[in-house]
DNA sequence: TTAGGTGGCAAG
DNA sequence: CATCGCTTGCCACCTAA
C-alpha cells in the first residue's frame, strides 16, 4: 500500500527511504505516456533490446528469432495443405465404403498420438468410415477435439492438458456398439493419478493466451492473468468468509478502548515471486525486482525495497522503471504466482487467527489484515512483544514472506506506523507522540489514506509550504480543508492530523457486518476491447451478464438496476495506444437504467443492456473498454421472484405430457417473465434513448497525459440532452400509455447515428411473426469455431437485437397476447397482480424439488404459426429464461431430477421435429456457459452441476449429433464441447 | 427541502 | 512479440418535485 505510483511521489519519508529522488521522480511526474517518451527519443527500436538488460525469468518472455520463426511458419503451411488433401480424399473414401456404415463419428477430429493398438491407420479407417475426421496434425486452427493414445509421457500429457485424451478403444467399442459411447469411460488421464498430473499441468503448462475479445474464453483468460481482477475478487472473497465465520459478540462497543495491528506484507506479489522462482535466483535483497507480465509498457504489480530505492513504484511501467534503474543494473522481471500469492494469503489469515490474541481480524486486502484488540483493566498487553509474535509466526508459516506490523489505538495511527514500520519491521505509536512533530513530520501528504493523486495535487497548490503532515497540521484549519477537499473528507483529514478516526471508518470496526456486506457487482474490462462490428458488442454484453448473474445466483440476489459504462477513444487519440491492446484515452459514457422488477434473468439484462449499449451511439471499431455493474442488489428471499415452470398448477401438468397434442396449459396463473420486460424493452425500442451523452471525463492513465485536452461541454447541448433522457427513464417504470409521451426525435442531428447502430428495420419483424425460425431468429450458438476470423458473427441475438426496433403496436399486441391479456388491460396492472397470485400460491422454495414439464406440442393460433408450449410459455426468450431458472436452480447439491430431464429431452426432440433446431443448440450453448461459469466460480463440484454436464455432452450434444445424422444437415463440425 | 441519478476519486 | 489498465464504495454535485 505503500509506494503506488498513483500517489504523488516527490516527497519521501526520511525514516524510510532518504535516498536519491527529486530528478528521478521528475521522469515519473512529466506525464507523458513512455510510448511516445520512447519512440521520439529513440526511434531506432534496437535501443531497447540494446539498453535494456532486461533479465527474464518467464519463458514466454524469451524473444524468439527470426529463422526459427520462418521455418515454424512455412512448416505450417505445409501442413494444412496436407491437412485439406487428406480430408478431400477422405471424404471420398466414405462416399465410397462407409456409406452403410453408421455415422457414430460425426463431428469429431480425431488425432492419434504415438503407438497404438490397433494401429493408426487401422483407426483412421475406423474413424473416416464412421463420418469422423482426422487430423495428421495437432495446432490451434486443427480443432482436434479427441487425441487417442494409449500412453502419454509427461511432457505429452502437459502439452494435452486442455484435449479430451481417450484410449483407442473408445474408437473400437464406439464401432461394435454401433454408437458414439462417452468417450469420459475411456479417457486416459483417468486411469493415470491425476491429482499428480495436474499438479505439474500446472506448473509447466503454458497456456494459449487469448487476446481476442470476442472469442468465448476471453473473459476466463483475461481474469486469470489479471492482477487487479484477482485483487478485488480476492477482497471480496475474504469480506464473505469473515462474515461467513464471524462472531458478533466480539464487536468492540464504543467507547472500550482498543489497540489495532495493522498487518501489511512487504511487497508482497514481489516477494512471493522472488520465493517461488526456481528458474532464475534472485536475492530480494540485493537486486531490484519487479513482477509484470511484459517488457515494456507492462504495469509493475509489485516491486522490491531495492527497486523502491531507484523510485520505481507499484504501478508503473517497466520502460520507465528501467530508466531509473542507474547504468548496470539489471531489472529482474517476474511472473505473476497467483496461486502461490493466495496460499502464502491463506496462511497469513490462519496464523494471524492461530495467534489466538485478537478479538478480530479485519481482511483488508489479499495481503493486509487490520486485527483488533479490546483492552481491559485485566490485560495489559506488551504491544511491542504481540507486533514481533506476528512477524515472526507470519514468517515462518510463509516460509520467508516478511510482513511489517504498525500498532496504535486507532485506525488511522496504526496504518501510518505500519508505513513507518516498513519494510520488514513494526511500529508502535505510543501516547506521547500522538501530537509531537517526531512523528507526524515523518508523513507526506499523499501517506494519508483516502488522500490520492488527485486530491494530493490539491492540497499541494493549496498549502505549497506544507511539505509534511506535521506543518499540514499546523496550516489547515478545518474550515480550509473543508472547503478544499469537500465536507466529510475535509472534516476526515483533519481528524486524521490528529490521530483521530472519523466514523465512516469506524465503522469498519463497530460494524464490520454492514461494512463488508456486498453491495453492488460489476465486470469491467478495459483491455483487449475490439470490436468492429455491432453484433460482437451484443455477444460480448452477454458474457458480461452470463458473468455477472453467475456470481448473482451464487449470492441469492436480484438486481434491479444496471448500469452501462462505455470507454470510447478518445478523439486525439492513436488508434492503437502505446501499452499492448490497452485503452488508452478514452472519454467515458454510462447509461443507468432501472429493471422494472428485480431480476437475475439473462435474457432480460442482456437485452436491456444492447438497448444502452445502442443508445450511447458508440461505433462499435471505438470501444476500448466495457463495464457492467449491477447496483442495487435485492436478496432474492426478500422479493420473490416469479417461478414459472414450478407452480402448482404447471406440476399437475406433468400428467398431460405424455398427450401429445392436448390443449396446452392456459396462462391464466403462469405469467411469463417478458411482461417485466415490457416497459423496458418499449423503451429501449424507442430510438430516443439513443441520445448520446457528452464524454463526462477524458479517461486516462498517468502515464498517458500528455495530450490531455478536456472536451467542452457546452451548457445548452447539457441540458438539451440531459433532459429527454431523464423522461425516457422515467418511462421505464410507467405503463405503456406513457409511451406516447416520447419526445419526437425527428430534429436531432443525432439521428443518423442512432441508427447506423441499430438494427435496421427489416431486421425487426420477428415477434410479429414468431415463430417463424430464421437463421436470423434463433441461431443460438457462436460462430466463432467455424468462421475464424469473424466472431461471434452469428445473428445469433438478432431476435433480441431486432426487440430494439419494434413497432410500439406490434410490439404491444404480441406480449398482451403472450400473456393473454386483452387490449384495454394494462400490463403494469398485470405485472401486479401477477406478483401478488405469486405470492398467494407461495411458489416453491429454491430448494425443493423442481418439476418440470412442457405441456403438448403445437397450437395453431390467430397467425397460423406454430407454436411449441413449454411450461405454458411460447415465447423462445421465456422459454429460454424458464429453462435458464431451472438450470441455476439445480448446480449444488440438488440435482434436476430424472423425470424432469425426460421431459426436457421430450422438448428438445419436438422442437427439433418441428425444425426448431436452433433452439436446441441455443439451450445446449446455454447450458454450456452456464456450467462454464459456474466452474469458474466454484472450486468445487457438487451433484447438480455434475449431472449438468452429464446432460449436457450425452443429452444435449448427442441429440443434436443424431440428429444431423437424419437428413444430411451437418451441423457445424466444431461445436464447443469443452470438457 | 429531500431523494435519486451521476460522476470523481481512491485503494490495493 | 507485446500484455492481461479491476472492482468496490463513499461522497459531492446536480436536478426534479
Ligand atoms: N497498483 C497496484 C498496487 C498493488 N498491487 C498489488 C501488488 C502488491 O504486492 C499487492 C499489495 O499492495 P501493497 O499496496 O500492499 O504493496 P506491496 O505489498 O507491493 O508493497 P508494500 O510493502 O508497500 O505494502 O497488491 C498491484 O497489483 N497494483
Amino acid at each position: 500500500m505503500a509506494d503506488d505510483i498513483s500517489k504523488s511521489s516527490n516527497q519521501r519519508s526520511p525514516l524510510t527511504t532518504n535516498y536519491l529522488r527529486s530528478e528521478k521522480i521528475n521522469v515519473n511526474d512529466n506525464n507523458e505516456e513512455p510510448f511516445y517518451n520512447a519512440s521520439n527519443r529513440f526511434t531506432n527500436q534496437s535501443y531497447f533490446n540494446k539498453n535494456l538488460d532486461i533479465v527474464y525469468e518467464n519463458p514466454n518472455l524469451n524473444i524468439q528469432n527470426g529463422t526459427e520463426k520462418k521455418d515454424y511458419s512455412s512448416r505450417r503451411t505445409y501442413f494444412e495443405d496436407k491437412a485439406a488433401k487428406q480430408a478431400l480424399s477422405d471424404s471420398v473414401r466414405r462416399e465410397a465404403y462407409g456409406k452403410d456404415k453408421p455415422q457414430i463419428f460425426n463431428n469429431l477430429i480425431i488425432y492419434v498420438n504415438g503407438y497404438t493398438n490397433p494401429d493408426r491407420s487401422t483407426l483412421h479407417d475406423m474413424v473416416v468410415l464412421h463420418g469422423g475426421h482426422f487430423s495428421h496434425y495437432l495446432t490451434a486452427k486443427s480443432k482436434v477435439t479427441h487425441i487417442v493414445a494409449e500412453n502419454l509421457s509427461l511432457k505429452k500429457r502437459i502439452e494435452f492438458a486442455s484435449y479430451k485424451v481417450v484410449l483407442p478403444k473408445w474408437l473400437v467399442s464406439s464401432v461394435q456398439a454401433g454408437k458414439l459411447l462417452p468417450w469420459q469411460e475411456f479417457s486416459l488421464l483417468r486411469t493415470n493419478t491425476i491429482g499428480q498430473t495436474t499438479l505439474d499441468i500446472n506448473r509447466l503448462k503454458k497456456q494459449p493466451q487469448i487476446t481476442n475479445c470476442n472469442d468465448p474464453d476471453f473473459i476466463q483468460n483475461f481474469f486469470a492473468n489479471s492482477r487487479l481482477h484477482h485483487l478485488s475478487t480476492w477482497k471480496m472473497e475474504l469480506r464473505q468468509q469473515f462474515l461467513d465465520s464471524f462472531n458478533p459478540v466480539m464487536i468492540p462497543k464504543t467507547g472500550e478502548q482498543l489497540t489495532i495491528f495493522h498487518v501489511d506484507f512487504d511487497c508482497f506479489f514481489a516477494t512471493v515471486a522472488a520465493l517461488s522462482s526456481t528458474t532464475i535466483k534472485c536475492d530480494l535483497n540485493k537486486e531490484p525486482i519487479v513482477v509484470c507480465h511484459g517488457s515494456k509498457s507492462s504495469d509493475i504489480a509489485s516491486c522490491n525495497y531495492i527497486a523502491r530505492q531507484y523510485g520505481i513504484k507499484n504501478g508503473m511501467w517497466v520502460s520507465q522503471a528501467q530508466k531509473l534503474c542507474p547504468k548496470g543494473v539489471k531489472l529482474v522481471c517476474l511472473p505473476y504466482e497467483f496461486d502461490k500469492i493466495k496460499e502464502k494469503s491463506s496462511i497469513f489469515y490462519k496464523t494471524l487467527q492461530n495467534l489466538n490474541m485478537f478479538n478480530m481480524i479485519l481482511p483488508i486486502s489479499i495481503d493486509e489484515a487490520v486485527c483488533i484488540l479490546i483492552r481491559t483493566s485485566l490485560n495489559n498487553h506488551n504491544d511491542e512483544l504481540i507486533c514481533e509474535r506476528i512477524r515472526e509466526a507470519v514468517f515462518r508459516d510463509t516460509e520467508g514472506c516478511t510482513v511489517s506490523v504498525g500498532c496504535a489505538d486507532t485506525l488511522i495511527l496504526a496504518r501510518l506506523s505500519l508505513k513507518l514500520a516498513k519494510p520488514n519491521g513494526y511500529f508502535t505509536c505510543m501516547k506521547y507522540m500522538k501530537d509531537s512533530p517526531l512523528f507526524w513530520e515523518n508523513f507526506k501528504n499523499d501517506d494519508l489514506p483516502g488522500i490520492g493523486r488527485q486530491l494530493v495535487s490539491k492540497l499541494n497548490t493549496y498549502y505549497p509550504r506544507c511539505n509534511n503532515l506535521w506543518q499540514l497540521r499546523n496550516d489547515a484549519s478545518i474550515e480550509s480543508l473543508k472547503a478544499l477537499l469537500g465536507n466529510k473528507l475535509g472534516s476526515k483529514v483533519y481528524n486524521q492530523l490528529r490521530g483521530k478516526d472519523d466514523d465512516e471508518a469506524a465503522k469498519l470496526i463497530h460494524d464490520p457486518i454492514s461494512t463488508f456486506e456486498r453491495k453492488s457487482l460489476s465486470i469491467d474490462i478495459n483491455w483487449g476491447i475490439r470490436f468492429s462490428k455491432i453484433e460482437q458488442v451484443d455477444t460480448y454484453l452477454e458474457r458480461c451478464v452470463e458473468y455477472l448473474i453467475a456470481k448473482l445466483k451464487e449470492m441469492k440476489k436480484n438486481t434491479s438496476q444496471v448500469t452501462l459504462k462505455v470507454m470510447k477513444r478518445a478523439k486525439d487519440a492513436p488508434i492503437e495506444p502505446a501499452k499492448y491492446l490497452g485503452m488508452g484515452q478514452c472519454d467515458s459514457f454510462s447509461r443507468t437504467n432501472r429493471l422494472g422488477i428485480p431480476s437475475s434473468l439473462q435474457g432480460l439484462i442482456t437485452t436491456e443492456l444492447r438497448n444502452m449499449f445502442r443508445s450511447l451511439s458508440c461505433p462499435p471499431a471505438e470501444v476500448r473498454g466495457i463495464a457492467v455493474h449491477f447496483t442495487k442488489l435485492v436478496d432474492v428471499a426478500k422479493y420473490r421472484q416469479k417461478r414459472l415452470p414450478f407452480q402448482k398448477n404447471i406440476i399437475l401438468n406433468i400428467n398431460e405430457t405424455n398427450k401429445i397434442n392436448s390443449p396446452v396449459t392456459p396462462f391464466k396463473d403462469v405469467v411469463p417473465d417478458i411482461n417485466v420486460t415490457t416497459p423496458n424493452r418499449d423503451n429501449g425500442g424507442n430510438l430516443q434513448t439513443g441520445i448520446p451523452k457528452r464524454p463526462v471525463k477524458r479517461v486516462l492513465f498517468r502515464e498517458e497525459h500528455n495530450n490531455i485536452s478536456h472536451k467542452s461541454s457546452p451548457d445548452e447541448y447539457h441540458s438539451d440532452l440531459e433532459s429527454p433522457r431523464k423522461k425516457m427513464q422515467k418511462m421505464l417504470d410507467r405503463t405503456e400509455s406513457s409511451v406516447s409521451k416520447r419526445p419526437s426525435i425527428v430534429n436531432s442531428p443525432l439521428r443518423e447515428i442512432d441508427t447506423r447502430y441499430s438494427p435496421s428495420k427489416e431486421e425487426s419483424s420477428f415477434l410479429s411473426d414468431f415463430p417463424t425460425r430464421t437463421a436470423k431468429e434463433d441461431i443460438a450458438y457462436d460462430t466463432t469455431q467455424n468462421s475464424g476470423e469473424e466472431y461471434g458473427n452469428g445473428g445469433s441475438f438478432n431476435n433480441n437485437v431486432a426487440n430494439v426496433n419494434i413497432e410500439k403496436n406490434i410490439y404491444e399486441h404480441n406480449n398482451k397476447r403472450l400473456l393473454g391479456l386483452s387490449n384495454g388491460d394494462s400490463i403494469r396492472d398485470k405485472i401486479e397482480s401477477d406478483e401478488l397470485s405469486s405470492q398467494d400460491t407461495g411458489g416453491l422454495t429454491e430448494n425443493d424439488p423442481k418439476i418440470f414439464t412442457y405441456g403438448g406440442l403445437v397450437n395453431h393460433d390467430d397467425e397460423s404459426n406454430f407454436k411449441i408450449m413449454f411450461q405454458g410459455i411460447s415465447g423462445t426468450e421465456e422459454i429460454m429464461d424458464s429453462y435458464e431458472n431451472w438450470i441455476y436452480s439445480t448446480l449444488h447439491d440438488i440435482p434436476p431430477s430424472d423425470r424432469d430431464l425426460i421431459i426436457l429431452e421430450d422438448f428438445i426432440w419436438s422442437l427439433l421435429r418441428t425444425g426448431s433446431i436452433h433452439t436446441v443448440i441455443r439451450m445446449t450453448q446455454r447450458l454450456s456457459s452456464i456450467l462454464r461459469n459456474f466452474s469458474l466460480i466454484n472450486k468445487k463440484n457438487y451433484n447438480g452441476n455434475q449431472k449438468w454436464e452429464v446432460v449436457l455432452i450425452r443429452k444435449l450434444i448427442h441429440i443434436l449429433n443424431m440428429h444431423s445424422n437424419w437428413d444430411d444437415e451437418k451441423l457445424p463440425t466444431d461445436f464447443p464441447i469443452k470438457y
